[in-house]
DNA sequence: CACCAGGAATGTA
DNA sequence: TACATTCATGGT
């Protein structure tokens, strides 16, 4: 079998690293309940330019107030209920918006599982259309919390491609592409290399 | 005290 | 299409 350039990059990583850590037990674990891919789709939104450790904290309140549910969020009655609770992490006006607007997106949807059974394309153009979800969020979402092979491309997984100059049309589109067409088109695959890019990326600054 | 972190929306040309 | 600006906290 014919091993791609990006194949072996993996492989590498994965004898360097072994299984993801940290954050990415959760985000990489197969399988997961409702409730766990529902608390990804939330620190999805949470993380946008944000470190992971201000999410976290507001995770834990979140999870305190009985809010870390789609369904709850969708139900605050206004979204600056939110404010002090995810605090935290930032943009909290905006996130406050985005994390309601996003879980009532999931709701009317029919939730997370009706979600995952949807034709990828055109549930990505959908969740395109929510207002705070932008590339990078929708396909966190997808890989992560919905189980979906779709690549996620970030400034980590930019800081990888520059570094070993696999590439270089630097466009989100272009990147992405990249790297469907390079690696078996498995959502576990997709999860591993990209959770381990980021792990790669933290160390090399 | 200055700088930065898995971004996205909005405005301008 | 392509950039610039705005939004905000907690850690270093």
């Amino acid at each position: 079998m014919v091993r791609s350039r990006l194949n072996n990059l993996y492989q590498s990583l994965r004898k360097k690293y072994g299984k993801p850590q940290g954050q990415w037990t959760l985000w990489c674990k197969r399988p997961k309940s409702i409730r766990e891919r529902e608390e990804i789709i939330i620190g999805s939104v949470l993380t946008q330019n944000t470190n992971w450790q201000n999410v976290e904290i507001a995770l834990g309140k979140l999870k305190k107030e009985n809010l870390l549910s789609l369904n709850r969020i969708c139900r605050v009655k206004k979204a600056s209920r939110l404010h002090p609770t995810i605090r935290s992490s930032g943009y909290f006006r905006s996130k406050a918006l985005y994390l309601r607007n996003t879980a009532c997106f999931f709701e009317s949807y029919g939730g997370v599982k009706k979600a995952m059974k949807a034709p990828h394309d055109d549930f990505r153009k959908e969740l395109l259309g929510v207002k705070g979800i932008g590339e990078e969020t929708a396909d966190d979402i997808m890989l992560y919390a919905l189980d979906m092979p779709s690549f996620v491309i970030d400034e980590y997984t930019r800081r990888f491609v520059k570094k070993h100059d696999l590439t270089s049309d630097l466009s989100y589109g272009s990147l992405k592409d990249y790297f469907e067409e390079r690696l078996p088109r498995n959502f576990k695959t997709y999860q591993d290399f990209h959770a381990l890019i980021v792990i790669w990326g933290k160390e090399n600054k």
